[in-house]
DNA sequence: AACGTCACG
DNA sequence: ACGTACGTGACGTTG
């Protein structure tokens, strides 16, 4: 036998865009566009594939008035208008089916549920197929048969009913569904039914008389009130009958075999998916990992054909343009250039970077020019002596600023743009797993990329204008990138032999912990493996888990360890093991395969990528060496000035918490701040209600914990693990501390009322963070929408003035001509490479700008300290 | 490639 | 009853 799935479209899709409209306010897509009816809709559409795994399929959808509205003008009166989110979403949903290959079907006058009766009907007259209807309307269980089922769909999962289970459950039969709706009516659908019978009584009365008919024609022997309510009401129960009875002799033009499902084209599912940024859809699909290879697309006809130029002559570049770099590696430091290709009007030119790299002029024009990674583009102009003017827009910074998920492949965000561009990875394949590829599609993608970013400019900074950004992006961001730049590729010098010295001495202690670690459980075994750790521990040493058993695997974290010491000497040993092998992969081995052979490390520095719009640092990670515990700091003595300068650190004391005063405008913590004391004292002070010179350490400690929460969005919970309180405690300090600072809990119910009102949230600087996990259904999931839609602004605007002020301290570095340099950025510090005749000018240059580049109602305060290495300038 | 862990602000 | 503070990157293990 072959089944057929039966889908009712309208009904999930109705079902979703309910299920998820939070507040009226529901999930959409960059572009606006409604999304919350579709995904649940193409979700379930993939669960039941993934469980009824059918060859064959159909999903139904309504379609104009239906003949029940003609005959009956008060037909679904009751019911509220669609909402226009919602009929939007109809047609995506009909194309997505369209690109799993999946049938769909409505005809004019009909409902989706005449459709899948006249199917069912079909299929009980036809022995070569059984049939499944999914749906969450009780309507469709009349459809029931020997061999069609109905899979009701209930809040979470379902029921599976078929003529035994319907029978058990209503004790009659699945046709007198109809007779059941005609007695009691349908408030939904506004179908009326006899007043006064509800299902108990319709029940009773039909596994008695069997039938609508039946009752009527034994109508004397009912007797009393329901007799009377009957007779009242005969021709409301026959109308209620009519409506209440699906239609199953529509003509359809398709057979049953046409039902079958065909092949999916990915590359049309996964360009929609995109469109409608379903990102986890995409991300399972890719895991599943059988999209097959995506094959680059047609030349379209207004396509300008690619000019591979070999002639440095043929070059004619006489108005701005686009370029895009076309290199090989990952790390533009070192990679190497294929090619750059150029794009405006005029031409769509591919060059090979042998013909640039001799001939280097073609960028020392005044012409603008755009790129997308202006910063990458101004390393590699520098790594080969290539001059450079007017570099004057980045599509990708422009992007990101517009809240779109940026990557560095220009195809992840050309599709919002309506072009269409391969991904790097479907023509070139991984780094591991590289493809071969012809050398015009490598010609073409470079040249389509150029393309995009000439093509979209304007439509991207009328965006940015609009949403009031421009001066983020033009006095900011945009800036910031040369300054970047700079500072990646002067690097930040670093002392090899000192790093080695380091790693020998740990690989000592390392060796000498683990031989402890396995006398102590009496074996060997894998210390780094959570796996094997967790069952040396707590099977078969038998040490006590300190927490419950989730999905019978332990935690070996470090607070589950923690909890433990004093229990058994091998704990502290384990922590200590980890801490070291950290040091040791981390810090030593790792970060002196970073150095390169001038001496130095040139990190990365993403500009693109956090939703906060803090910056990040990889190859390596500059932004994590070690300072919290003493003997990892001393990896900072590493870290060293070039010649016979000091290394000058420069950090924002508190500016979180600062910004969260400013914002907040809570006023006794505006006072605190402008009392000058230690902020956690004062704090202290404040909630315990006691003198400056009284607060103990603990009391400080207590205080520093709730400052932190504030910041991330406070939850008892959390207080309570950090300060190991219980949780009643620690909900209390926070209602104290709210008491205390007036001001505070109405900005922070404010804040997430207007996050819930607008899908996002904004800094100081306008820079704006969409925070979809407000509209999930999920409790938990909406608690961290509003964590994040708290923490936001005020992570966000203290990076916004650390960028503004290394614009400016750029600024000033060149205009007085100092030889000092900025190198690095650590979310609220910067570190300078300052020579020795300058110090003193550079301290007090720096904080000037640093403090007062962006007046807030409390002060900023910067600490500046000089060293001859990292750990010294602390 | 995902997960757990841990380094930073 | 649930599962828990914000933002990152890199390592080793495991499937």
């Amino acid at each position: 036998m072959k089944k057929i799935v039966l889908v009712d479209g309208n009904n999930l899709l109705f079902r979703s865009y309910y299920a998820t409209a939070y507040n009226g306010v529901i999930m959409r897509n960059f572009k606006g566009f409604p999304t919350n009816a579709v995904y649940g809709f193409l979700n379930m559409i993939n669960k039941i594939i993934q469980e009824e795994a059918p060859e064959y399929m159909i999903v139904a959808f309504d379609k104009g008035k239906t003949f029940r509205h003609e005959q009956y003008d008060w037909y679904k009166a009751g019911r509220k208008e669609t909402p226009k989110d919602l009929l939007d979403q109809f047609p995506i949903a009909k194309e997505f089916l369209d690109y799993l290959g999946i049938f769909h079907y409505e005809i004019d006058n009909y409902e989706a549920d005449d459709i899948i009766g006249t199917v069912a009907k079909k299929i009980d007259h036809n022995n070569e197929f059984v049939g499944t209807i999914v749906s969450s309307d009780k309507d469709l269980l009349q459809l029931i048969s020997p061999k069609v089922v109905v899979k009701l769909l209930k809040q979470t999962g379902h029921i599976l009913m078929n003529m035994d289970t319907f029978h058990e459950t209503y004790g009659i039969e699945p046709v007198n569904m109809v007779d059941l709706k005609a007695l009691m009516g349908d408030s939904s659908d506004n179908i009326p039914g006899v007043k006064g019978i509800g299902e108990k009584t319709a029940l009773q009365l039909l596994q008695k008389y069997k039938t609508l008919d039946g009752i009527y024609e034994c109508l004397p022997l009912i007797g009393g009130k329901t007799e009377e309510k009957l007779r009242m009401e005969e021709k409301q129960a026959y109308i209620s009958y009519d409506i209440a009875t699906i239609y199953r002799d529509i003509v359809l033009d398709f057979t049953l075999e046409e039902l079958k499902i065909k092949p999916i084209n990915y590359e049309e599912y996964i360009t929609l998916l995109e469109v409608m940024e379903f990102n986890s859809i995409i991300r399972k699909l890719n895991q599943q990992g059988d999209v097959p290879q995506i094959k680059p697309k047609e030349t379209k006809k207004d396509e300008k054909k690619v000019v591979y130029v070999n002639d440095v002559n043929q070059l004619l570049l006489d108005e701005d343009y686009a370029f895009y770099l076309d290199t090989i590696g990952s790390n533009y430091h070192d990679c190497s250039v294929r090619g750059i290709s150029f794009y405006n009007q005029k031409v769509n030119y591919y060059v090979p970077f042998s013909l640039l790299e001799n001939d280097s002029t073609i960028f020392n024009s005044t012409l603008a020019k755009y790129t997308y990674d202006i910063k990458k583009a101004i390393v590699i102009f520098n790594r080969y002596h290539i001059p450079y003017q007017n570099l004057s827009y980045d599509a990708m910074i422009a992007t990101y600023l517009l809240n779109y998920d940026v990557k560095d492949d220009v195809a992840h965000v050309a599709k919002y743009f309506d072009h269409d561009i391969c991904y790097h990875e479907d023509i070139f394949g991984t780094e591991k797993r590289p493809k071969k590829v012809e050398d015009e599609v490598i010609y073409k993608l470079a040249c389509d990329k150029a393309r995009f970013i000439y093509e979209t400019k304007l439509e991207i900074l009328q965006r940015l204008e609009k949403e009031e950004q421009l001066h983020l992006y033009q006095d900011i961001e945009f800036p910031l990138a040369f300054v970047l730049a700079k500072m990646e590729m002067d690097g930040i010098h670093v002392n090899q032999s000192y790093l080695e010295e380091m790693g020998k001495e740990l690989k000592v202690k390392i060796d000498d912990l683990a031989s402890d670690i396995y006398r102590l459980a009496e074996m060997e075994f894998n210390i780094m493996s959570t796996k094997q750790l967790g069952d040396v521990l707590f099977e078969k040493m038998q040490i006590p888990y300190p927490k419950r058993v989730k999905d019978g695997t332990y935690s070996t974290s470090k607070d589950i360890l923690e909890k433990l010491i004093g229990v058994h000497p091998i704990i502290e040993k384990i922590l200590e093991y980890r801490t070291l092998s950290k040091l040791y992969a981390n810090y030593t081995v790792g970060l002196i395969d970073e150095i390169k052979e001038d001496g130095k490390i040139h990190t990365i520095y993403t500009q693109t990528l956090t939703r906060t719009g803090r910056l990040s640092s990889v190859s390596p990670n500059l932004q994590n060496i070690p300072a919290r515990l003493e003997y990892g700091r001393l990896v900072r003595k590493a870290f060293i000035p070039s010649d016979n300068g000091y290394l000058l650190s420069s950090d924002y004391s508190q500016i979180e918490l600062r910004m969260f005063a400013h914002m907040s405008k809570a006023e006794n913590l505006i006072l605190a701040f402008e009392s000058g004391e230690d902020i956690h004292t004062k704090t202290a002070a404040d909630i315990f209600k006691v003198d400056i010179s009284s607060v103990t350490k603990d009391m400080r400690r207590a205080a520093k914990a709730v400052n932190f929460g504030i910041i991330y969005g406070i939850s008892s919970f959390g207080l309570s693990e950090d300060l190991k309180i219980d949780l009643k405690s620690a909900k209390e300090f926070i209602d104290t501390y709210l008491d205390t600072y007036p001001g505070i809990r109405e900005y922070m119910q404010e804040e997430v009322k207007d996050a819930y009102r607008d899908g996002y949230v904004k800094t100081i600087m306008n820079r704006k963070r969409n925070i979809e996990e407000l509209h999930s259904k999920n409790y938990m999931v909406r608690q961290q929408g509003e964590r994040m839609a708290l923490n936001t602004p005020i992570q966000g605007s203290a990076a916004d003035i650390l960028k503004k002020a290394m614009v400016e301290i750029d600024k000033e570095f060149r205009k007085k001509h100092l030889k000092s340099k900025m190198l690095l950025q650590v979310h609220d510090e910067l570190v300078f490479d300052c020579s020795e005749n300058e110090v003193e000018e550079v301290k007090e240059l720096v904080r000037e700008i640093m403090e007062n580049v962006y007046p807030l109602l409390v002060p900023l305060k910067v600490e500046i300290s000089t060293g001859k290495n990292w750990y010294e300038a602390k």
